[in-house]
DNA sequence: GCGACAG
DNA sequence: ATCTTGTCGC
């Protein structure tokens, strides 16, 4: 995969600047082939090093293919808004020493569901420009009411009038996910592979094995 | 000015 | 994110 990219030494100020700029680029229509291959990334922080991981798993089968790790001295500071200028970086190391190209990439975090529509996974996805989506598990932006407590349903998130995404029951019961478009991909089509990714657990099993690998764990 | 605020 | 014991529920 070709990995464009842009530099990450920017002042917060700068960083909005950017993220205004690059959140024009990003597609939310579905603009996907087949998927056979999901990738689930998350970074972890230990003692000033960030260390991001990739886990690819097969579709719909979800069994891990391949996984990689990476990790670079954080540099940046943790701003709600902001969150891509920490992680990204490292991420990118990570994504090029995969030796399989995903069909589909899932964050832990906001895709479009971000105050200038650029969270995490938009942001990523729009440098790979692969497909992506943003599962994260909390809020940073909208408002939405309540979804059933059934798996399954799920509701509108809305922010200032526009639809960024949606608050998704992936168990019964249990606390909701906020789906939102990354790149290349609707909403719908995002909700649908977040449940399909959920066999048993709140968040998708692409990001579970990530968490466990960037946490320092073993797979 | 006062909250809210992905990981 | 990460630091942390016991405890409640199925």
């Amino acid at each position: 995969m070709r990995i464009s990219s842009h530099r990450w030494d920017l002042s917060p100020r700068e960083a909005v600047a950017l993220q205004k700029k690059l959140a024009g680029r990003v597609v939310r229509e579905r603009r996907l082939g087949p998927v056979a291959r999901v990738a689930g990334i998350d970074v972890g922080f230990c003692d000033g090093v960030a260390r991001a991981a990739v886990v690819v798993l097969s579709y719909p089968e979800l069994e891990v293919i391949d996984s990689v790790l990476a990790t670079r001295p954080v540099t940046f500071p943790y701003i709600p808004g902001l969150l891509t200028f920490r992680e990204g970086p490292v991420i990118l190391d990570a994504m090029g020493k995969l030796g399989t190209v995903p069909d589909l990439l899932i964050f832990d975090g906001q895709g479009i569901a971000h105050p200038r529509r650029l969270g995490i996974a938009s942001h990523i996805g729009l440098l790979l420009d692969l497909p992506s989506i943003g599962c994260a598990k909390s809020r940073l932006c909208g408002r939405h009411e309540e979804p059933c407590l059934e798996r399954g349903c799920h509701i509108l998130l809305i922010d200032h009038g526009e639809i960024i995404g949606e608050v998704v029951r992936t168990r019964s019961r249990v606390k909701p996910v906020f789906v939102s478009i990354g790149h290349r991909v609707d909403l719908s089509t995002g909700i649908e592979y977040v449940l399909a990714c959920c066999r048993g657990y709140r968040l998708p099993e692409t990001t579970r094995w990530a968490d466990r690998l960037a946490a320092g764990k073993r797979l």
